[in-house]
DNA sequence: GTCTATACGGCGATAGAC
DNA sequence: GTCTATCGCCGTATAGAC
């Protein structure tokens, strides 16, 4: 049996939902509250700011979902299935949260005012080994030399997008939650094929 | 010469800025009224709200900007020259408004409560010719057979998603704008040949 | 730590004079 | 059509009792 929740943690976990699920503009502290199920005064009691409340959950919403991401890219994993890994993880963990995307994009749209957020997305791009293994592969003759910075764009165009324009897939496609759930599944095969087949040498 | 702009332009041309730079949420009726240089209560003359307004202006965007691209994606042009129109015009366009991309994102994301938006938003997805096409010449032999949501949630985030992470890009690479859109341009080719390489027979 | 009560400013919207 | 003035509401933040 999970340990009760206390104050903070209540405020913090209402938050986030709502964050994720409306955006933060659109959120009220008072709907925090509400939410929380405890007083207005006490958001102000723990975090100073709405915005203070913000960084807190942003900042660990990214580090939380990065770090096995990171691992991933910079282990020392033969290039295809580093390739293969980093797309399954990564879509795997926006399945379990697939308002992360919307989430981040909307920070990432207005970033000239948010350095601490700015400082975490960047830690999701994190590529210097990756960029090198490219590189190295590619003058080795193993791959088709690539430009490392497209390549990880194409990637992450590739895994993250589908996850942002969800509900125009599900609406011309008539999906239910579930078969969208299948469509992303099938994507966990297509995309790696389809990244590792732009690095064939012909 | 251009003629002078009349009072309802003004408003919709100062609001369409400021919904695009800034979000709807996070602009005022006030800053508008301010931008377009006339007083806020001629904001609710012309236009019944705020909302109002903001349809007027994402019905006309989209329109705007999604009547030439179903032009060739309906059109009888032979697939491989159709894909590399089609994410060439798509990308100049994008170019020329880079906010466009987080701009709908951020409407899809409340898009349950938009119906409006969200009709507009569909007929950029209007892909019926398209889907035969697709499914005609992998019958015939000629491509690769694919599922045509896949080939066309592909395609749409090869050429949308690098604009909506403009800024990640841009501070990870040191990229200037001018590079930025040299990056940009450089797509025009990349993508169309990525997409037409998944589609060729083995 | 948790509550009630409230100050304050900004918001969208409108009434009414001109 | 365009303005001034103002309404009622809401979100943020704080003071002070318990």
């Amino acid at each position: 049996m999970a340990k009760l929740k206390n104050t903070e943690q209540k405020i913090f976990d209402a938050a986030t939902d709502l964050f994720l699920e409306k955006g933060v503009d659109r959120t009220s502290v008072r709907e925090i509250a509400t939410r929380a199920g405890i007083n207005l005064a006490l958001m102000n009691y723990y975090f100073r700011s709405k915005e203070n409340l913000f960084d807190a959950i942003f900042t660990q919403l990214v580090k939380q979902n990065s770090e096995e991401l990171i691992r991933v890219l910079d282990s020392d994993l033969e290039l295809h299935e580093k390739i293969r890994q980093y797309v399954h993880i990564y879509i795997d963990m926006l399945s379990e949260n697939p308002l992360l995307v919307s989430f981040v994009m909307s920070i990432l749209h207005r970033s000239r005012e948010r350095i601490t957020e700015m400082k975490a997305i960047s830690s999701l791009y994190a590529t210097d080994q990756f960029t090198r293994q490219l590189i190295d592969e590619g003058k080795k003759g193993n791959i088709r030399r690539t430009n490392p910075t497209h390549f990880f764009v194409d990637m992450l165009s590739l895994i993250a997008f589908p996850f942002a324009i969800k509900m125009l897939v599900m609406d011309k496609n008539n999906f239910t939650e579930k078969e969208f759930q299948e469509f992303i599944k099938e994507r966990k095969e297509r995309v790696p094929e389809m990244l590792i087949d732009s690095l064939r040498l012909r």
